[in-house]
DNA sequence: GGGCTTGATGTAAGCGTTTACATGTGCCTA
DNA sequence: TAGGCACATGTAAACGCTTACATCAAGCCC
């Protein structure tokens, strides 16, 4: 390994002027410059960034925890980030938790270790008193997607009540009335929220969310299958379910097609989260997209600016909206009347 | 924050004796031992991962070059990798490269920089020959999911040529005989590998692969749909066709279902890579799985024992098979006879 | 021509660790 | 009792950089 002495030697000068070469070229004279550059190719010179980061006290590097790596919804978020951050040669290390408080805190930690300048942290099993309690200790973090009272401007995330409000409006909008829907794990602010959101659109257009056509499920699509079979038997009528994830969305779908029940025809189905899946499902799902990639993006951005400290970040977004992907899985009832 | 200084004279001993307590506990007296102990949980030390890298010249990091985070392909092998490599406690950093060759040598570098001691290297773009080129001078590097003739012991990947020929053997043993097959592009060996193995299987059945058959596909899914319909309007007799990629299938069924082919009463489809993908797919895909997740477990722990400089690596696994798995997307033909 | 500024460079002290080597104590052995 | 050895600890020099501060020469002004 060739280091920043032996360039120095290399070109007469003494390191500081290498250095000083290499980071505030204004500072040192066209000739010298001449001739560390040429030193630094000669001996195929690159900076150690660990040691840089080290006297420089700051290492250029953002931690990522999520839940693991092989699932879209956190691929997409990752790869905002990542790109947000490699464009400012900001570097992120992923760490992945298992969904699991103790893991989720111990990857915080260990990559504060790594002297990360500041954490993403999708935080999925930390109840909000817990995140309170460690971000106390921990304040150069970023929720990314979710929301928490005590530290709303460190947070980006969905308006969730808003995605199901606007899930109900669309619902609405194509003449369903009777609307089932299965949620996610009501211990999820997500689930909660977009219910009360799918719950306020219907007030709003004076109708009423039946309880007994809500369904809770855990975002896996065997939930979906198993929540849409007991919908199905519940003898109860509807003509549409807003599933809450794409995922349970298409084990709804199996459920209707192994009993026969047609999509759209006989029933609606919506899903939630706009990921590949829906497009590849049959019929092909009209769902409620949630930006993750942008998501991502601005987390990025967020934690750069918490990592430098920077006062003014309003011009980051930190709120995102979800947006109705039409494609078949909904009928509109105003068509047939 | 604390340092191991602070830690010393809280203590009163010396920063070395901090250093053995921590790292070499068999070094020190029981007593002394205590007394750092309690300087240690008192203060809330902890060691800064970073300086400890640089003085002792391990990082333990591993890089990890892939060409984008969002597609569950690289999810689940950056997922198996990093989990080898967290139990150890190796850190992972990861950086997309953007499926372009310059891309694919920045990041390389860029981790290498970065003090990573090996590097998980997908490389796309890299050809064979910038590949033998670079490595030279960077060999503590993994190439994952990709054989190179000239670093065979540092490469972690699928074998394709049996992949093709356990499709064809697949697709024969249902009583298939005119194959039809979408390709990735030839410019990739694992499409080349596929096919000749595709072709093999035929050749020893006593068949042959009529070229006809044959469309050249890029893995993404509009070309699948394109590849299909090419192949339908062809006019040519077959009962079966091979995708090389899941994606891929999935546009022919979409190809298929609208022009009201039915799979697999008409036309089989038989599926390559065993993505989730396939699984929520009409009819549920039958397909060929590459063990993405145990592929980057094995480069994880490869690149660890390549940055360990063990000599000995041969328990490491390097060459993964491909399995079928059987959904409902293949007719099997000897039933109706 | 003395005092000042300006610009370019060097010197050396960090950054927070690890680790080779030196030191010192106690114990065993001859 | 001297020599030797083990063991526990301390001292200080790395690791590869950055950066505050010192130095020095050159140019300028009055």
């Amino acid at each position: 390994m060739v280091t920043i002495a032996q360039v120095a030697v290399y070109a007469g000068v003494s390191t500081a002027t290498v250095s000083r070469a290499l980071n505030k070229p204004d500072l040192v004279d066209e000739k010298t410059m001449a001739k560390v550059r040429v030193a630094v190719d000669e001996l195929g010179y690159r900076p150690n960034q660990v040691a840089r980061g080290l006297a420089s006290r700051s290492s250029r590097t953002i931690g990522v925890v999520i839940n693991c790596f092989n699932s879209p919804y956190y691929g997409h978020m990752i790869q905002g980030a990542e790109k947000a951050l490699r464009t400012i040669s900001y570097k992120t290390i992923a760490e992945s938790s298992g969904e699991n408080a103790g893991g989720e805190k111990a990857a915080w930690d260990s990559l504060l270790d790594r002297q990360c300048e500041a954490i993403i942290l999708h935080a999925d099993a930390l109840s909000d008193d817990e995140l309170s309690e460690l971000f106390k200790a921990r304040p150069m973090t970023v929720l990314m997607n979710r929301y928490h009272p005590d530290f709303e401007d460190q947070c980006v995330y969905l308006d969730n009540k808003k995605g199901g409000q606007l899930a109900g409006e669309y619902l609405l909008s194509k003449g369903h009335r009777a609307i089932a829907t299965i949620t996610g794990p009501t211990s999820y602010y997500e689930a909660r929220d977009r219910l009360s959101g799918l719950r306020n659109s219907l007030a709003n257009a004076g109708f009423e969310l039946d309880p007994a056509l809500v369904e809770e499920g855990n975002f896996r699509d065997d939930m979906g299958f198993t929540c849409m079979n007991r919908l199905l038997d519940s003898g109860k009528h509807f003509t549409a379910v807003f599933c809450q994830s794409d995922e349970m969305a298409a084990g709804a779908l199996d459920a209707c097609r192994q009993r026969g029940v047609r999509v759209p025809e006989d029933i609606s189905v919506l899903g939630f989260d706009g990921l590949e899946l829906a497009y590849h499902l049959t019929p092909k799902l009209t769902t409620v997209r949630q930006p993750l990639r942008e998501i991502g993006e601005a987390s990025g951005l967020l934690a750069y600016a918490v990592a430098t400290k920077s006062t003014d970040h309003s011009d980051i977004q930190r709120i995102f909206a979800a947006e109705v992907v039409e494609r078949s899985s909904v009928l509109d009832l105003n068509d047939g009347s």
